[in-house]
DNA sequence: TATTGTTATACTCTATAACTATA
DNA sequence: TATAGTTATAGAGTATAACAATA
């Protein structure tokens, strides 16, 4: 059971660290997940999108509402098909993307930099084996 | 970069496995989460249990109310201290500490039991020196 | 004055199920 | 009928700051 204690506080340390650098964009968790996934694509359907981000659609149409009142996203309507949005990053949306995404990855490099190339594949290839148990 | 998006992608489906057994209890993770900070203790006051399970104790009011009106804990006036509670299990949180939390565990320890202990002492230690770095 | 918790406020996220519009 | 999303509903967690009671 140590396994899973250290997988979680090392998760936990993980995440207190990144969400600091995500609130002070004023951005939420799951806010950050959609403008990441949006990130280099040319948009995405609400389903698809929601598919990604491991949320239902009803909870992602908030999501998306208030990623669009802060005007990071916007709906397109695909004339062939009506019935669906695609979701895409407006020019601000891309600017977040871009200036902040890597200012998080640098954030994050700083501290993992200190892993030499021997620890990294070994901490990977321990996760990687502990997430096939799941 | 692979070795985060490694973590995040381990504690995820570490937390959809559990949260399934969590559910089924009628409890959330937060509520969990203190339950099994309580158990094997004699109690403790809300501002110890906030900070162990790491919300505000704001927040935490929240939690434990819920569990108090499902009769799983239960706060103590220290006659020599009437400013705080103290926080204990009920007879019947004890009971859901004894029975689900080994239920819990063992769920765990079905999908663990197939690791060897080299492996497990590896997983360990690749944690340990991951979250050193935050 | 300092400490311990609660309360008030305001939002976000969450799932589920019913609903609307389009295909 | 089936599909794509939204909306309605209801609850839980979240932080912050103001507050009350006790020490």
């Amino acid at each position: 059971m140590a396994v899973v204690r250290e997988l979680v506080r090392t998760y936990q340390a993980f995440s207190a660290y990144s969400e600091e650098n995500i609130r002070e964009l004023g951005l939420t968790a799951p806010q950050f997940d959609v403008i990441c996934t949006l990130g280099n694509t040319s948009g995405m359907m609400m389903g698809q999108l929601a598919e990604k981000t491991l949320v239902t659609k009803g909870t992602l149409t908030g999501i998306v509402d208030r990623l669009e009142q802060k005007g990071l996203v916007r709906r397109e309507v695909p004339p062939e098909n009506r019935r669906c949005f695609i979701i895409v990053l407006t020019p601000e949306g891309e600017r977040v993307f871009e200036s902040v995404f890597p200012s998080h990855i640098h954030h994050l490099k700083e501290r993992l930099g200190h892993l030499t190339d021997a620890e990294t594949q070994q901490i990977t290839a321990a996760l990687k084996r502990l997430r096939e148990l799941f």
